[in-house]
DNA sequence: TCCGCCCGACTGACCGTTCGGTCATTTTGT
DNA sequence: ACAAAATGACCGAACGGTCAGTCGGGCGGA
């Protein structure tokens, strides 16, 4: 027992620092320049043994991915339940997400930047898990009458992704001259929530 | 006169040619594989010709995304301005944008796909037109008191883009299955404008 | 205890392929 | 006939993936 498990740490280990590598690799070049090679050497391992623990490119890449999104998905899971109004849980998924890539920027490339038709083509990925939970938050907002129940809660979960999505890269992109969080999120929580509709009509 | 002229046309016929392959090509095939052989096969000509009108691959590419930008603001343009309400705008905005990428599926990849980041580098692209033209679209809302002036009118512009983009993304993955483009500007305009806010309160 | 054998994790040189880009040659238009 | 345009065979670089060889730690026999 002792020595079997032993090796399945190891193994473990070895999986979970190539991966990292690999994110550390993609959030610095992108996805597509993030050559083999590359990862192993951030890994500090040789090619060849990458190949010990991932079948091919792919694989390697698609288990990084859902190792990324997990991560995501951990973090943003507290602020899902409560009671609180609808407007403070999604403010505080709307926060953690942001402090997540501002603390992790290099779990953007490796999230963000893969194509969606890829990552929905991936069965029971952690991408879906993510999307699920988000859909979950809409629809239980829509059960309270928090809010309209005219829009199907999966569209509006994609547009939250959507909003979400390109603030993350707007802030990346700015990292000098960037709003504070706290900014940010009331922006995309007062969009959503409100409208952009003048207040006085 | 008539010389220069005449070669004038035909040069610029001819790049007009490779650039209207290249967009074919890469919906087909995405932008990274993409490749120069692919493209001169499918303008019908020798790859060494398209290098004639083009300095390389980078060079093709990015015109070639200019001319799908430009075309995509020549189809919006009509709609911006007039002094219909700021919704009708808006949403003939949208529709028209909708409209534009369901009948030429070809330009989605060659706009959308790429890297925002790598179009704002380009200095006087026809990207940074086509935010600019949404932005005064906001910016002239506020003034006449259509809509908040609590947000400033380039991130408004911003997440209209991320929306507009995730549902024509979104559009092209269901082709099968999609909503009418009637509905789908429906939601966007209704969720920005009234924002997701139960209506009874 | 110590030595030598052995097994498998690890290595990195190598291979086949693909691609962007070049240029000597051929074709075309006048 | 000749210049300009077009061609496609060719080149070097870079990549993903392979595999014969290396090396070190543990095990068994003396």
């Amino acid at each position: 027992m002792s020595r079997k498990t032993k090796e399945e740490i190891v193994e473990e280990f070895r999986c979970a620092s190539i991966q990292d590598a690999a994110m550390r690799v993609i959030a610095r070049k992108g996805l597509d320049d993030a050559t083999i090679q590359d990862i192993a050497d951030e890994a500090g391992i040789a090619k060849g043994t990458l190949y010990v623990y991932f079948r091919d490119r792919e694989e390697l890449l698609a288990k990084t991915a859902d190792r990324a999104f997990d991560s995501l998905v951990a973090e943003l899971e507290p602020a899902f339940d409560g009671d609180a109004p609808f407007a403070e849980r999604l403010g505080n998924v709307v926060l953690r997400q942001l402090r997540f890539y501002d603390e992790n920027r290099a779990l953007f490339q490796a999230t963000l930047a893969i194509p969606q038709a890829a990552l929905h083509k991936r069965r029971p990925g952690s991408y879906a898990r993510y999307a699920a939970r988000l859909e979950k938050l809409f629809a239980d907002a829509q059960a309270r009458g928090e809010i309209r129940s005219d829009i199907d809660p999966v569209t509006i979960a994609a547009i939250y992704r959507d909003c979400m999505r390109g603030m993350i890269i707007r802030r990346i992109e700015q990292k000098q001259t960037r709003t504070s969080r706290e900014t940010d999120t009331e922006t995309i929580v007062s969009v959503l929530v409100r409208g952009i509709a003048s207040g006085e009509k």
